[in-house]
DNA sequence: GCTTAATATATCGTATACGATATAATCGTA
DNA sequence: TACGATTATATCGTATACGATATATTAAGC
């Protein structure tokens, strides 16, 4: 009855809106360097893996490292491919898999993209000491999260 | 055309991915705790606005506290309504502003969230220090974040 | 080899996000 | 007090997220 017993229930004491609310306003951030490019921010991340990785992924090995489902990626990645920067095919070797690689234009965005990293981070404002505490929170965090599948960084309870 | 300068194009290397992943792992877990009451998460988090507020709110009020404008609140606050737990209606003072007050049924349903928090923090696994460092460390991120407007969350530097 | 289980995507339905624009009501001011 | 500017929502279009289910292909067991 007492108005404390709903304590737990503001807004303010909530870290999950944080996180929500952070998101959002990085990924807004965003908006500015990637639309010249013409992809998303979510766009950028799967491109972000395949640039990396240097070679063909499956659907479900992009879905690994970037914590997205079939559901999610599969039109995220037709419509990367109406844009002309990823093809897709089926694997010869076993039907089911998807494999996702970039055409020529898919590798010239990626110097297009080299800068955006430092202009978010400039755009941000962010100390470095702040963004690199905040680095560690979140990895210390994912780290622990039950059920946080977030790859190799899990790691031993002290 | 050394792989170095593409150095920061690394997944692994975005902090942004890292908030990014998080909040939706966060998010997940409070689904099997929200779908029993009929809501989702970002309802969840406008009915943690309206009742601490204790009073009508508009939705510009209620936007400026979740950081969501009209074209996201509008259509999530008319499944509230549908769903019995808000009553929108147009204030008398001004028409333009839309009020939206809790129902019987939303207060009630303040009741059967009450242990939600609780719960969220038992499944999430974290021990409290590293839950603290990472409210402090989005905290002092938002903080210094530019267009970071986190509303009353901004802080001095020590 | 045939049938069933498991796997990899895809599809579907619903609910956000959000930029851009439209609409309606109020305000400011000449 | 008309009327253009401002304000508060609402609408629209597009792009995720994601639970649930469907489909297609491969693997396993008999």
């Amino acid at each position: 009855m007492a108005e404390t017993s709903y304590e737990a229930l503001k807004l303010d004491h909530q870290l999950c809106f944080r996180l929500y609310s952070a998101a959002r306003r990085v990924t807004r951030l965003y908006h500015p360097f990637l639309d010249p490019l013409g992809i998303t921010y979510p766009q950028y991340l799967a491109l972000l893996v395949l640039w990396e990785a240097q070679e063909p992924l499956s659907v479900g090995e992009l879905g690994q490292r970037l914590e997205l489902e079939s559901n999610t990626l599969t039109p995220m990645l037709k419509k990367l491919e109406v844009a002309g920067f990823v093809e897709r095919r089926r694997s010869a070797q076993d039907e089911r898999v998807q494999l996702v690689s970039l055409t020529d234009a898919g590798w010239a965005l990626r110097e297009s993209a080299a800068h955006v990293p430092e202009c978010l981070y400039e755009a941000l404002g962010v100390s470095d000491e702040v963004a690199i505490a905040l680095v560690g929170a979140l990895d210390a965090f994912s780290g622990e999260m039950r059920s946080g599948n977030a790859g190799d960084a899990r790691q031993e309870r002290a």
